[in-house]
DNA sequence: TTGTGTTTTATTGCCTCC
DNA sequence: GGAGGCAATAAAACACAA
């Protein structure tokens, strides 16, 4: 080690509060002061103009390592949120699907039979059992949710994933002139349910 | 008291700008 | 090429549990 060194380190000492004060305030204020204002505040707080410059570097960089830690830490609470909406939604989706196909078996068994109360199903979210769908012997019903968004996620994931296989089956009649593709799936519009006949 | 982790002050080496 | 900034690092000062 160095005489300088030594002697430098010897020598070191923490800044008193008052000092500490009047930095902090200059670099809210200026976080990269010109050469004569760090000479002007060294004078005024008994410091090296070095002191001042060395402390107002390590200053920046404190600054910048809190900013990217605050930064972090948003991202991940809206990457937690997200996951967490993403698992919830994966739940129901897959609910969805199941009543979906029990549904479609149910519509296939029920072909023969015209009485209302055997053709008269409902498929419902997992979380509240609110019925979503529902098949009666007037046709399928899209029942209105509170939040319009959530009725449209629900139904695009049901018209991509599954509504293919549903017009391959028995579910969509062509004879009758109502098909997914030639409905209006979502009535924006404000209708509380539609209705669309077999 | 002491070991350990954190914060603060300071150095070093590299880079950019004029 | 010198001045100043930044990143990485060293080491003193400090806080605190055991």
């Amino acid at each position: 080690m160095s005489t300088a060194k030594k002697t430098s380190i010897n020598n070191r000492k923490r800044f008193s509060d008052d000092q500490i004060k009047s930095l902090e305030t200059t670099f809210s204020n200026e976080s990269r002061p010109e050469l004569r204002l760090k000479q002007h505040l060294a004078n005024k707080l008994g410091l090296q103009p070095r002191q001042v410059a060395i402390w107002f570097q390590n200053k920046r960089a404190r600054s910048k390592s809190r900013q990217i830690e605050e930064q972090y830490s948003m991202l991940k609470s809206d990457y937690d949120q997200l996951a967490s909406q993403m698992e919830t939604l994966t739940k129901e989706n897959q609910t969805l699907v199941i009543q979906l196909q029990r549904l479609k078996k149910m519509a296939d068994k029920g072909d023969d039979e015209d009485t209302e109360n055997k053709n008269h199903f409902t498929l419902e979210t997992s979380e509240d059992q609110r019925p979503l769908l529902e098949i009666n012997s007037q046709g399928l019903c899209m029942q209105s949710c509170s939040d319009q968004n959530r009725k449209v996620d629900y139904l695009e994931d049901i018209d991509v994933q599954y509504m293919a296989q549903i017009a391959e089956g028995g579910l969509t009649s062509h004879d009758n002139g109502c098909s997914f593709e030639s409905c209006t799936l979502l009535d924006n519009a404000g209708n509380s349910s539609q209705w669309w006949d077999f």
